[in-house]
DNA sequence: AATTAGATCTCGACT
DNA sequence: AGTCGAGGTCTAATT
């Protein structure tokens, strides 16, 4: 990654025209060609820039861009699109290259996982009276989310989805048949809990006496202390 | 702006949680007190970061950290939210400030403007045998976009939008009956053009004998010479 | 100020 | 490979 401070302006020609006046920004020119012009402010877009797969050329200014200052002129043309964007340098103030190598990329905790440690830490929230029994309860076709029991000692499966949907319905469904057949659990209450439920899903679940529970995620996380999940 | 280049690991806390393992990555510091987390990949958007409002912290990582090798923490908390993103910085490769002071901005061409001028250029759009008149012919009540002739000679008003929507046709609609006043124009015909045309627009304007011409603007521009644009 | 619709969207998941 | 949906979306225009 190449990074150069420099008084510059730019023009871009693609899906729209686009100009950028004189003044100084950061230029980060990327490994795969691409560039990104950036000034000191604004969120993470940047005012302009290139997506790859694109190619950077510099040339030299024609003798009325060198009299308007012009230093180099730096052409990054996309591969496929014809799209191009001009940068003219009039000044350069920084210019440093750096290794960086190829990123591990980004974790994203997983909402489903995250929901159903914070409803199994919470399982209030299912109603008065509810306690665990444990999550990811195996059954001969799969593991159950959540198991729990009311207030009353009857068992209750949970299926966590982030969005609800038919299919989640269909599948706590194949569970609550099974699990109604062990005389040791039946009879098995079914909730089916997720942040948003389809308007299908919804009546799906309601028709087959399946519990609708929509979920807070960010109340739910308030609920936990934030530092914790940091470290 | 100040341009950090670190082995780093980074932690976030927000709408959702994310991890970014140790790597070498761009720290870019703005001076809103916003931070990006860039790779030498991928497109403009950062790998991590937080927007304005928001405030860094550094501080000294606990004995734990220390052991693990990280020399510095860096905590950013955003005004509003309480999301936080932290960075344990490892090793410091680079590190600039830049002073940059605020950017003029953006200057996008409208696209509007840019049609009519495509459209005037390309007035065979319109049909065989059109010729144009003028672009921004005056009326009493404001100017239409584009005035023409069409192959027997009959004037024909074109009103231009990027999307066309039903106030776009009620206006075509007064252009029309004023012109249609006008024994040196009249008859005087309607072209509703838009690159895209709701279909309640579409039926207003055909109700009233309106044509409607859907604009191809990718095509438009290829008509014309890319590189004359730029300079 | 709040809402809405578009974006040079980007990004991932699924078909 | 194309399509679809969501985004820590961001951004500008409109109500």
């Amino acid at each position: 990654m190449r990074l150069v401070i420099a008084k510059c302006s730019v023009d871009y020609a693609g899906r729209l025209s686009a100009h950028l006046p004189l003044a100084t920004r950061l230029l980060m020119l990327k490994s795969d060609g691409s560039i990104l012009v950036h000034s000191d402010g604004g969120s993470y877009k940047p005012l302009n820039w290139m997506s790859p797969p694109c190619s950077l050329s510099e040339s030299e200014p024609d003798e009325y861009q060198t009299d308007a200052g012009v230093t180099a002129l730096w052409t990054v043309t996309h591969g496929k699109t014809d799209d191009q964007l001009i940068v003219s340098i009039y000044e350069v103030l920084h210019d440093s290259a750096h290794e960086l190598g190829i990123d591990p990329g980004l974790i994203k905790d997983g909402v489903e996982a995250h929901l159903q440690k914070l409803l199994a830490e919470h399982i209030h929230l299912l109603g008065d009276g509810h306690t665990l029994v444990r999550r990811e309860y195996m059954t001969a076709i799969g593991p159950v989310d959540i198991l729990a029991r009311d207030a009353a000692g009857g068992s209750v499966a949970v299926e966590l989805k982030r969005r609800g949907d038919i299919d989640g319905v269909e599948q706590l469904t194949r569970y609550l048949e099974l699990m109604n057949r062990d005389p040791h659990l039946a009879p098995v209450a079914g909730v089916f809990a997720a942040q948003e439920i389809k308007p299908q899903a919804r009546m799906l679940a309601e028709d087959r006496g399946i519990r609708c529970l929509l979920l807070d995620y960010d109340a739910m996380r308030g609920l936990d202390d934030t530092q914790s999940r940091l470290f």
